[in-house]
DNA sequence: GTCATTTTGACAATCGTTTTCGTTTTCGGC
DNA sequence: GCCGAAAACGAAAACGATTGTCAAAATGAC
């Protein structure tokens, strides 16, 4: 793996929340890095392509970023002032998930699931 | 409400699933109309402020509407051949939600939840 | 060191979406 | 029916995230 790429991954490590491309970017160059945005793109898309990291949509259709502890199949719990996120598991929604595909005779099914909300920290910041 | 706002609703009804703007924007040209795509952009900007309509994102980032049937909280069953949708609710998953949201302090808690897969006719098309 | 391969990054291009802004349409008062 | 204000339109420009291009730089045999 390329010291690029080892570069991105650990950026992604440093934070707790999902972090878009840019904000990596930004990240890097702050603490000296001539890293360029092009390559950000391109570890971050090795990176989720090999699995290493998750992919998910803001609601402005941008892309963020997160390195999780768990590398089998889960969700998130995501703050949406820090954007901290959590690791959390359903096995009822897998269920559901894939009875409700079934029912209606559908195959190969899968789902995106996130749950967002306002965490201790950021709630009592604001009171 | 407008015209034109009616002309995108009404071409949402008549899709069976969830169509870009440009999508409607090219299904209305097709069909004879002058409208602009900044006005299909908009209509669907109102009609998702009003909650007429539901939108989410693809994958790739593109927001896609549909005028569902329920007006009252739910989620979708998609096909990735056709694109064809099928509102489902699931209760377990609600609480689940909100309880896994409650045991981490967090607040104001919503959720995305959508099922994806392969349509009874598109694994038909396909064998 | 030399040559081939891979990686990198500045820059341009793309694509969905939003903004701008002048024009057209709608509509209430006359 | 006519007039002016306000709302709706649409073409074109602006935007922001992402991807493509291509030449320079790093890497790795030999
Ligand atoms: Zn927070
Ligand atoms: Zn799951
Ligand atoms: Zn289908
Ligand atoms: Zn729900």
């Amino acid at each position: 793996m390329s010291t690029r790429r080892e570069a991105v991954k650990q950026a992604l490590n440093e934070a707790s929340g999902f972090r878009s491309a840019q904000d990596l970017y930004a990240d890097l160059r702050a603490e000296g890095s001539k890293i360029g945005l092009t390559t950000v793109y391109r570890a971050l898309q090795a990176l989720s392509d090999s699995g290493e990291v998750d992919v998910l949509r803001t609601d402005e259709g941008e892309a963020v970023y997160r390195a999780c502890a768990s590398d089998s199949h889960h969700h998130h719990l995501v703050c949406r002032g820090c954007g901290r996120a959590v690791e959390v598991e359903g096995p009822a929604v897998e269920k559901w998930a894939e009875a409700v595909g079934a029912k209606h005779g559908f195959t190969d099914v899968t789902h995106t699931v996130e749950v967002f909300g306002t965490c201790a920290d950021c709630s009592a910041r604001v009171n």
